[in-house]
DNA sequence: ACATGATGCCTAGCATTGCTATGCTGATGC
DNA sequence: GCATCAGCATAGCAATGCTAGGCATCATGT
């Protein structure tokens, strides 16, 4: 192979990885529905096809978009969890990363939770990443909890619904703290007034 | 006003309405990517710009359909609570018919808490089904508690989550039943062993 | 009874979408 | 120096949401 196949190889990857960073800039300032094959060619400075040379379809290039942000998640929750690690706290503290992590970026958030995917939990094809920040709840939970799958299962929803929700306006979208707060301390078993 | 126009608008109520069953039954079978204006006005043997006559676009379609649904689940919520009305089990029945709703008519679901909607909470122009779903739960709690309010929202949130991570295969469809009642226990306050 | 006006509906078309077939241009290797 | 081939853009496809225009049909007033 020669120097200047590798130079092209190596230009290729600068742009495949353009594109993804195009788009989620573009679904960030804009929303996702902004983000069309013409736009987004026209940002990377290529024509359209260029981008089906690439990616097998706006879809694929969805999805690479949530890989990416499954990756920065999973990174951002494990700093937040050893950042904290007295067992008490970490789960509040891990919960909060997440959610932050939602709130700051709405459109990554929506392409790794919201929009339609073929991206499947707890399957062969799951991608690392995800499974990673996944297992970061897992972590939260002691080792010998031989129900902490479930527990995470649980948390990992929980936080979802709120995210999702909120951001959408179907709940108001102060209060989150508050019902942070409210969730953690339940979910970690630490009595704060029954519920009946 | 005449007889004859009485008539019309009586059957032009109907058409309102066969239009959005419609949407809502395409959807159903098809998912909402199959719910086009054209395939929607041949449903109802009608062209395209009648469609147009009875709403502002595809999207306040989709709104009627949400609202619509929220009151059927509303309903479901008050039967289930009232078929219970055990205090400690209460909850667990009113979670569970949520649930129950999400999982048989995913489509639906969608419309009310998934796709892109103005249909937004706790402002004036909050559709009065909607407040109704949510003001079961928050009846879930006794009066005495001055955070019911609270105590709903989270609620709502993790059923939320558990929703719509389970249809789009985010998690696993299976264990629902068993993160429904882990989700309740921890919710209601019934002590099930320490997290940390 | 008949013209007049309005109403209700459809045909046809627009701009935009995701995606692709075709052809050009400029490097690569002999 | 020439044939070849990769890399790219132009132009076009079918399908989308939505709208303009016209054509009936029907209620109304003289």
């Amino acid at each position: 192979m020669s120097a200047i196949t590798e130079r092209r190889e190596r230009e290729r990857a600068q742009r495949h990885q353009l594109i993804i960073t195009a788009a989620r800039e573009l679904a960030e300032a804009e929303g996702w529905e902004a983000v069309t094959t013409r736009r987004l060619a026209e940002r990377v400075e290529y024509s359209q096809p260029v981008l089906y040379s690439h990616f097998d379809g706006k879809d694929a290039i969805l999805r690479a978009v949530a890989i990416e942000g499954f990756g920065e998640l999973a990174a951002r929750l494990r700093r937040a969890r050893l950042a904290d690690p007295e067992p008490p706290r970490t789960l509040h503290a891990v919960c909060r990363a997440y959610l932050e992590f939602a709130t700051e970026q709405p459109a990554l958030y929506q392409a790794m939770f919201v929009l339609p995917t073929e991206v499947k939990f707890a399957h062969a094809e799951t991608p690392p990443p995800l499974r990673a920040a996944f297992d970061e709840f897992v972590s939260c939970f002691g080792s010998d909890n031989p129900r902490r799958e479930l527990f995470a299962e649980v948390t990992w929803s929980a936080l979802h619904g709120m995210a999702a929700l909120s951001d959408s306006g179907r709940i108001p979208p102060d209060g989150q703290a508050e019902r942070l707060d409210f969730l953690v301390s339940r979910i970690a078993g630490t009595p704060g007034g029954s519920a009946g």
